[in-house]
DNA sequence: AGGCGTTATACTTTGGCAAACATAACGCCT
DNA sequence: AGGCGTTATGTTTGCCAAAGTATAACGCCT
């Protein structure tokens, strides 16, 4: 048992981890889960409220990873049959992927960074 | 070469990380800088001022980090010679330490991770 | 043609939190 | 005794990011 940190494994690793694009952030964990959200739901308005988010700060997301990928993460139409709505690309879908799959690196890295807390020297 | 990302190496694997502790946050980068200073300087006043933080703002995380540590990470006089001062304990050089070292794990984590983001599939 | 639900975008308001300000106590030192 | 620089703590101010409000455009569908 370690000394500095108590009995009862009180203390923990946290943290977050993002990609930072070339103008600013550009993918962590609340854009993809909001990316995965589009993808299930078909539309950001949908998606947005599911999160308890508003449609404005769920369009500007989308915005800012379409304007710094390469090529968008999402489509969209206005108008049509239900109003519109939305989908993940080809390049959005595989994002989603390679970002689940390094955040789940991480959160074994983290998990592993609490476990050596209380390893015995 | 990665079809995703772009070819000027524009996207990087950044993150935080930090421990937390039964009530709060325990112990971050910032909260580690401070207790860096304080151990060079010998003062929390020099160490927020070296930091352009405020006295209060130092003060209230010193004042986290030891009320929820089993032991203080600092020890403070109020009074004497020069007014007083404040030092890092035994389990602040040690907290100070280990986290240093978790930091160092956590920045070699995300040099991988840029890394992975280019390399071909 | 008009309704509907969506995308798209500008403008205004608000709430939370960091910074600033203020004050007291402490204990050496001259 | 009084000054000094520090710790210790409460109160106020200000800022800015987030939320809210408003409006327009779009295109299927009845």
């Amino acid at each position: 048992m370690h000394e500095l940190f108590a009995e009862n494994q009180a203390f923990r690793a946290h943290g977050r981890l993002w990609i930072e694009g070339p103008a600013d952030r550009f993918l962590g964990i609340g854009r993809l889960e909001l990316l995965e959200r589009i993808a299930t739901t078909g539309s950001i308005s949908r998606a947005a409220k599911e999160m308890g988010m508003s449609y404005k700060k769920a369009w500007d997301l989308v915005s800012s990873m379409n304007t710094q990928a390469r090529q968008p993460l999402v489509s969209t139409q206005a108008g049509g049959a239900h109003g519109g709505g939305a989908a993940l690309t080809e390049a959005g879908a595989q994002a989603v992927a390679e970002f689940r799959a390094m955040q789940a690196r991480f959160e074994a890295f983290l998990a592993d960074e609490t476990a050596r807390l209380y390893e015995s020297k």
